[in-house]
DNA sequence: TAGATTGTTAATCGATTAACAATC
DNA sequence: TAGATTGTTAATCGATTAACAATC
């Protein structure tokens, strides 16, 4: 994937975590909140709180701190939160079910649209109200529904099939799940989530656990 | 999470893909590989692979490279995949069921014993050929067949009951997918998949990327 | 004004890359 | 032996932490 400004992708990948605690914070209206306030709750440290959110702007106060309501919306638009972006998933299997049903994604911006799916029997399905489209036809709707990101839910065999097609349209991003690495125009942002790769990294630290206690003994 | 051992999470995160990849060689029949080419299909230095391998030892020898067999053992060994783990799935609906389904986990050695959900429709079903089991059972079930992982795929609401239960046993590791950050004991590993952190993280790039865009007209 | 807490610079720490001697 | 490529040390780069002046 390429980068585009100077911000480190690590701390861009903190920003949904302040995002999300400072959404708590709202629920349990609390109004104003410090760095250090912050540490305690994200794990972070005040240092790297201060400074992560200055990549972006002095949204604090000296002395005062920095305004839940403000920050969070403030960190909602660096984001992009704020905006809509039309999205379809490519597979109605559990997975792609999964996503289709947690209406958070929806709330939050990503407009599913529709879901692709090999299987004529789920086609003209539809799933928590969004319609599931024979996968033939997704080029043609992607064109035509002005799609900027799908999301690939499909075997690992169909994986880059789909996106070699979402590739001769103008999509802008993929999610892909499915445990390969796909190759696409430089221009399209792919962001991956594999799952064994997460799974795996448990059973290294058990082992490892494991190791460390028995030379203990 | 605890840290164990003089090895970084950077080194460990790698891994994965490291074994990932070999298996692609080994079905190509490709039995020998050096850093540079390994450089080439996964997208890491030649630098950083040789860094990396050598964190666990001389598996490769001057002049020659890596014999693709044993470094793929080995790498596995080192992972932890020629154990078995007794697993249980907390939450049948679609992506614990994707879970259940998704037999590339119980052959890495992630036993998947049970599923267990509220719904008494579902309970006495099987998924995948395993069973779904009444949640007010696992406590019980986890102390009698010594599970050592739980995969939380609960809605976030029920998350943190659940791994309170979870942490009056014996459980060594937590996979969450519940977007939230559960409070356990120290000694319980637990690894996070939180899906919109990572959909966010396309959002904020798309939004930049746009902006960058229209910075250069 | 005094106290608190930010924004920001400087110091430290860790991870990645480069270089090359060792050796197959 | 000559060529290739590792294992490993040193250099560089980037990210985190510490410190403190600015200021609300």
């Amino acid at each position: 994937m390429e980068r585009f400004s100077s911000v480190s992708m690590a701390v861009v990948r903190r920003l949904p975590k302040y995002h999300r605690y400072l959404e708590e914070l709202i629920k349990n209206d609390i109004r104003r909140v410090s760095s250090q306030e912050l540490s305690k709750i994200t794990g972070f440290t005040a240092s790297q709180i201060r400074q992560d959110l200055n990549c972006f702007g002095g949204f604090g106060q000296q002395g005062y701190g920095y305004n839940v309501d403000e920050l969070h919306d403030e960190i909602g638009k660096i984001l992009g939160l704020n905006k809509l972006y039309n999205t379809v998933i490519i597979g109605a299997g559990n997975l792609g079910q999964a996503i289709a049903n947690y209406s958070f994604f929806d709330k939050s911006g990503f407009k599913m649209t529709a879901i692709f799916d090999v299987n004529p029997k789920l086609v003209g399905m539809k799933i928590n109200d969004i319609p599931v489209v024979d996968v033939d036809e997704l080029e043609q709707f992607i064109n035509e529904h002005n799609i900027e990101i799908i999301v690939i839910c499909t075997p690992k065999s169909q994986a880059q099939k789909v996106a070699d097609i979402a590739t001769r349209t103008n999509i802008k991003a993929i999610w892909n799940f499915a445990p390969t690495d796909l190759k696409v125009r430089e221009d399209i942002i792919v962001e991956n989530v594999h799952l064994s790769e997460s799974l795996f990294t448990i059973s290294y630290l058990l082992k490892e656990k494991e190791e460390q206690y028995r030379k203990k003994k």
